[in-house]
DNA sequence: TAATTTATTGGAATCGATAACAGAAAATTA
DNA sequence: TAATTTTCTGTTATCGATTCCAATAAATTA
């Protein structure tokens, strides 16, 4: 009778509660919960006491009632553009890694590349009552992450450079991987290359000034690098075949394709096939990010490698670090160094 | 000054709370939790004017405290054995796509294949206080299920099924996935199968009995299929390069490799092909799931279509359902049917 | 008109913790 | 021994909502 637990609304059984420990022990709540956060003076008799009792009862305060008293959660948000996207997916499991390192707990949204849901997302993350959140975004509306800084709510963004006072990033260097692939596309002979990529997006904005930048700086005049909007579907999906197409279509002999992601590029290795081309033969493509696949697939893909996980990771690192130390406002920025990884769907030029 | 939010220690800003809006409205906290609730009979003129205020104010009841005085957080763990393997991260979106539909949020663990970490998850989130959870489990102790059960804690097992009352899951049909898959090999004049996977896990042994009941039924005899335990790592990972070259070695003459997931398949016909051999001419490769990059490999991988988001969202409406009308103790058990997909991993046999 | 019912509202307790403050006992110093 | 400090503990208010119960006013019925 006295050790059975009583029931509850939630669940089977009632959870037992820091007022029946005290109970249990003779002491007041204040000193249970003393005991329990460690850090104030409690005899060692009356701790060992209640450290036994909670041990025996398998006592574990509720979190709600602390975050209500405490007013944080020990829980971060993260929304994700795409979490089937591999990068997504690898970016999520370094975050987890960290939180949990910290004892948080992750809240997952996957904003499906879609602008709207993301909004709704962060919404929905501060309404819970997460202490901070991380924000893989694609396409972002400035006015929303201005609000968020103004409103003091912290927050991270993951790969998206985004150079306004008072917002922290952590974000793979995308211009200097851009110029170490147009380098290496131009080293191979390559003059004629289109870049394959919506330029909404923020991390493509990145690399596509890079890729710009470094045929002004090998004096290449390359005109035209632009995906027609028809092939942009909302969430900045494309039409691969589309574009493919269009591309052979227009009669510029394109030599080499420079994608923006290592999914476009898979794609468009896809598409060209199917266009009765081959690659490298035919068309040189380069891919960006270095996703599991790329080493897979029929014609291992050339690519960007970046550090996925350790995006990840020191994203949610950096905004511990800011949860556990409020008035600390330095800025936080990291920016990590992508490789080239040569694979086999580039290949030299020798009538140029 | 009326107008101007107060400080508080979570961020910049205070929270306007029920109280705030009860004396902006001349009202009783009571009456605006009426309100919110939307169900008691509240004076229309009265209703009308609370709501007007919320609307201004754009107040938003704290979630934390309803969940201390409900009892109920609106949240649901899933743990994930692998957020990196495209099969989970696809059933992780049906799962957070159902729970935003009922507005619930998720609560998300990697247990990265290990069992340990698995156990510590589950504590974990019991204690955070989601209101049930979903466990995609590779290597589940009974005991800790039948402890959930007896606890009358709500949760669903996602592709694993586990036959015990009380226990409720979601499964593709493993051992009729694996009839087909065996029986397709079967009838292109393999007798030489081997079953490539951990009998550990739960979802692979079903497979295996599958296979085994398939061969018995066409009288094959087929001995000495199983991974000797030196190649299986912790948390099932496998030394693929190590089971090739034995199983090369051993002079059987495979005709064919019935591997247990497509993550097994792929890395098997890559190290069938590091020893010198073709896949399907040498050796025909079958693989089980049908992930993303199954088909996207130099030779497209045949295996079998399981319904992944399917799994995770019907996992999920079934979690919710079983929250919203606690006292509905029915059984939930959904098994859904995987198909064969053809590709060109498989070959015919002649001499046989 | 008096009695009863109905509609609408508020007071106060509660969920399970934390924390400011004060008080009592023990230890130290004068 | 008295005064002061230190150590330890409990009382009470609080976080922001919900809910039981009672109270009041208005409407209905007798």
């Amino acid at each position: 009778m006295v050790s059975m637990l009583k029931k509850s609304k939630k669940n089977g059984f009632k959870k037992i509660t820091i007022k029946e420990i005290a109970e249990l022990a003779g002491v007041s709540r204040t000193t249970v919960s003393r005991v329990l956060s460690g850090s104030d003076f409690v005899n060692k008799n009356t701790r060992d006491r209640v450290l036994e009792i909670i041990e025996e009862k398998e006592y574990k305060p509720s979190i709600i009632a602390q975050s209500l008293r405490t007013n944080r959660t020990r829980t971060i948000g993260l929304v994700l553009a795409d979490i089937e996207n591999p990068f997504y997916s690898r970016v999520a499991k370094g975050v987890i890694d960290a939180a949990e390192a910290k004892n948080y707990n992750v809240i997952l949204c996957n904003s499906n590349n879609d602008i709207n849901l993301e909004e709704r997302d962060i919404r929905t993350l501060t309404e819970r009552g997460v202490d901070g959140f991380l924000l893989t975004t694609v396409e972002l509306k400035m006015k929303t992450i201005e609000n968020l800084r103004d409103k003091g709510f912290p927050f991270m963004l993951i790969d998206c450079k985004l150079d306004i006072p008072g917002v922290n990033y952590v974000v793979n260097d995308d211009y200097y991987g851009a110029e170490l692939a147009t380098e290496y596309l131009i080293n191979l002979g390559h003059k004629k290359i289109f870049f394959l990529g919506n330029r909404k997006l923020l991390s493509l904005r990145e690399r596509f000034r890079g890729f710009k930048d470094t045929l002004k700086r090998y004096e290449i005049n390359n005109t035209g690098n632009f995906v027609p909007t028809k092939f942009i579907k909302t969430g900045g999906i494309y039409d691969i075949e589309g574009i493919i197409r269009y591309l052979l279509s227009r009669q510029e002999n394109i030599t080499a394709i420079f994608a923006g992601n290592d999914y476009l590029a898979v794609k468009s290795i896809e598409a060209i096939n199917n266009n009765g081309l081959k690659v490298p033969e035919d068309i040189s493509v380069i891919g960006y990010d270095n996703i599991k696949i790329s080493s897979m697939i029929k014609v291992p893909l050339t690519t960007i490698r970046q550090p996925k996980y350790l995006l990840g990771k020191l994203a949610a690192e950096q905004l511990l670090e800011i949860l556990e130390n409020k008035s600390d406002r330095k800025a936080r920025r990291v920016i990590l160094r992508p490789e080239l990884v040569i694979r086999q769907s580039c290949k030299k030029i020798s009538n140029s």
